[in-house]
This record gives C-alpha cells, sequence and structure tokens, in this order.
DNA sequence: CATATATATTTTATACTTGAAATAAATTCA
DNA sequence: TGAATTTATTTCAAGTATAAAATATATATG
C-alpha cells in the first residue's frame, strides 16, 4: 500500500501547527507581560539571559551565536539596552575589532527581578503539565532537537 | 514540605525552553526553505494559507485575527501580496469601509506549489516522530492550548 | 615584509511586528 | 435627524529581523 504512507505527513503537519500556535500563545503573552510589567520586550530579556549565564561576558558574536539571531539584530538590542545602562562594551585585550558584552550590577538586578517573574508565569501558563508530562515531553523535543541537529 | 513545589516549576521552565528552541529551529529553516526556493517569507506563506482555506476571501480584520497579529501587519503583508499578483483586495457589497482579500488564480497556483513543498519539509524534519508519538504529543498540545485558553 | 585571507562587528536596505493614533464609514439611540 | 459610539482599515513610530555590503583588525603565507 503505497499511499498509506500520506496520512503520517499529514499528521506531522497537523501537530507542526498545533505545536506552533501554541509556542507563539506562550511567546505573546511573555511578551505582553514583558511589556506591561517592565517596559521591555523579549529580544532584550533573551540577551540579559544569556549574558547573566556568562558573568565574563560575551562577544557579539557568540551572543549571536547562543541566541541564534543575526549579528545585526544583536547590535541594535545591545544598543538600546547599552542606552539604558543595563549592558555595557568592554574592550577585549589583544583584540581591537572584538568587545565583550556584559551585564552592568544595575543590569543583573533588573534582570533578576525580570527572571523570577518570567518563571513564575511560566509556571502558571504550564500547570496542565505535571511531574510526569514534563520528564516524557522534555525527552521527546530533546530527541526531537538531536535528529534535526543531525539534517543540516 | 513547602519547597517540594519548587523543582517543578524549574522543569516548567527548562520544558518551555526546550519547546521554544525547537519550533525556531524548524521556523528557522522553514524560513530559509521559503526565501531559497520561492523567494517568499513565512508571514506571506502563512497569509497564503490563511486566504486558501476561504475561497469567498478574508476580511482583513478577520485575516488577523485568524493569523493572531495586528491589523497593521496584515495590511503591509497584503499590500506586497497584491504588488506580486497574488492577492487582490475586492469590494463588499454594502460596507464601504471593509474588503475582502482573496488570492488571484496566480495566487492559487503558487501557493499550491509552496504549500506541497511545505509538507515534504515538515515530513522530513519530522521524522523522529512516528505514528504512536503524533497522536500522543496532539493530545498534549491540545490540552495546553485549552488550558491556556481558560486563562485569559 | 607584503599581500591575501579570515574574523569581528557595524551599516544598509528591506521586511515584519506591535500599539496607538488617525481616518472613514456604519450603527445606535436620544 | 443628528450626535455619539462602534467597526474596519490604514498610517505612524519604534523596535526586531535578515542578508549582504562595508569597515576594521588579525593572521597566514609566499
Amino acid at each position: 500500500m503505497p499511499n498509506a504512507a500520506e496520512p503520517v505527513s499529514k499528521e506531522r503537519l497537523r501537530l507542526w501547527l498545533r505545536m506552533l500556535k501554541t509556542s507563539r500563545m506562550i511567546e505573546t503573552r511573555l511578551r505582553d507581560n514583558l511589556r506591561s510589567e517592565f517596559s521591555t520586550t523579549l529580544p532584550r530579556f533573551d540577551v540579559m539571559a544569556a549574558l547573566s549565564r556568562f558573568p565574563d561576558g560575551l562577544k557579539m558574536s557568540q551572543l549571536s551565536g547562543v541566541l541564534r539571531v543575526s549579528n545585526g539584530n544583536v547590535t541594535g538590542v545591545v544598543d538600546r539596552l547599552a542606552d539604558d545602562g543595563f549592558v555595557v562594551r568592554v574592550a577585549v585585550a589583544g583584540d581591537r575589532r572584538a568587545s565583550l558584552v556584559q551585564l552592568t550590577p544595575k543590569g543583573h538586578q533588573e534582570f533578576a527581578t525580570q527572571a523570577a517573574a518570567h518563571e513564575t508565569w511560566i509556571d502558571d501558563m504550564l500547570t496542565e503539565f505535571g511531574p510526569d508530562d514534563l520528564g516524557a515531553l522534555g525527552t521527546r523535543f530533546e530527541a526531537l532537537m538531536t535528529s534535526l541537529e543531525g539534517k543540516d
């Protein structure tokens, strides 16, 4: 039966559309919350989250690598965060092309507040998933990521 | 044990980050494919996909409702699709404010080609998920969406 | 050393995205 | 009827996003 395989591709498409719809819904709510509670945006939060994991700072190219967005994109977001005093660019000894972007103390403090709220928002949105679901779904996503990475 | 609950919120956060990373990876590949194969973008594809399901056309406000994006956003995307001859705005009898956006024959033909490729790309990216996974995961996403909608 | 190549980042052009303001037309109801 | 409100859409300002070009610096190689 050659076309017994056809419904599976349709099912995969359906699953993708559901996944996309769900993650867009969650993202939209996070954006709304970040805007209304902290007057910030998801890209800004993402940059600060990345920097908070690297106390020594990240070069622009590392930042765009971690966040998987273009170099030029990061330039603008970092510019605006620097204007607000949340990050600084510091020179790299021995390489005048590069600079390290670091959170300022003010940036660390602000991010700690935002991150705590963020975790609460996610926890509230995902109450549907109990401990059993979390493990099982995490495993599926890990497997999918691994599979995707093998298809570069 | 009051803090026995704490690890669950961390697990929920981890799951969200995995889900976000995975869906961004898939979206990025779809964008790349749409660009390289059809010189188009995901928002344009999304608009055409919505219109293809409504042969009578959709009003701008219906389109932004279906796609869950802002009105002003749809204006620009539809303008560019109209410039390319893939959609038209037709007057609505009895309401001079509104217009219906419809795919042109050229738009239908182009979308059919793109949609077929799109389904193949998704099928290839989600080979990791077999029929069993698809049903189980679909159910979990449906439950999560329902839960989210109850928290407006 | 001098040139070629590679690396790090910014700039540019274009498109997407939002919320809010503006415009225009339809509807309500005093 | 006429004024107030609602609805449909576009315009606007600002931020986000990309690919490609430009700039500047570093490294490799003949």
